[in-house]
DNA sequence: ACAAGTACTTACCCCAAAGTGTGTATCCAT
DNA sequence: ATGGATACACACTTTGGGGTAAGTACTTGT
């Protein structure tokens, strides 16, 4: 799945990080390129693979994929298949990912607020 | 400021992504490597170019200052500098700054959690 | 017999963010 | 006069995430 390369001082950077930083650790889980996507997709409930794809019609399967297995080793979703054929694969919200909602949720109130704000201007805290 | 190719399949769908969700919004100002870093020595209070880049060591200058420009023109920290010579830079949280606090907050505070629990295994949410 | 649907996989390319290294103007201390 | 401190600027390279495109195994519908 693309190897990386553990000597570069990027990754060593990204483990300095990891350790001291508690919010580089959510970023790194849920700051996918598609991330908030799937998330918000799946917030209505379980949802097939192809569910998804239809549901973000820019995603490219290799990019679904590759954030369904991150998000699911991360412990974000659970993914359930049944041995049938054609395979009948499924994907949910864990418990970790239904609690990081609520951060999420915060987030995009930030954001309106800020897009609100951003049409008047910046002025300075005192 | 390394020129962006507009026209680029990536920079198309980070358009998409911004019109249509406003996670990917704040992802955009925090997301950066060093960013959130950069926040939490900020929230101490006014800081001197010199103080971030010590508090900061694996940090590079290039990419200190690039942060620092982005989250300038982005609102969330003011520079002040005094027209004297050695210069003399501060940078301070702007109102949006102090704004996104509480969401940084809530991001860190997942994280504490989730490590935590993944030293025990995760559990499906029925 | 052939296409369509399912859930992927693989090889390859592109590019923007991050890292490396050097240069700059001015002042002060030694 | 030489070096250090200040706050940057600029050219160059690396790298990893994302995009493009094609293939796979197996079944059902026509």
């Amino acid at each position: 799945m693309s190897l990386i390369k553990q000597s570069s001082t990027i990754q060593q950077n990204k483990k300095i990080a990891l350790n001291l930083c508690p919010v580089t650790y959510t970023l790194e889980k849920i700051g996918g390129y598609w991330k908030p996507f799937i998330i918000y997709h799946l917030v209505e409930g379980v949802k097939r693979y192809g569910e998804l794809k239809r549901a973000i019609p820019a995603i490219t399967e290799k990019v679904l994929i590759q954030h369904l297995k991150q998000m699911e080793s991360d412990g974000l979703i659970i993914r359930e298949a049944k041995a049938v054929v054609p395979p009948f694969v499924t994907y949910r919200l864990s418990v970790a990912g239904l609690k990081i909602l609520p951060v999420i949720q915060a987030m995009a109130q930030w954001a309106t607020d800020d897009m609100e704000q951003s049409t008047s201007d910046h002025l300075a805290a005192d």
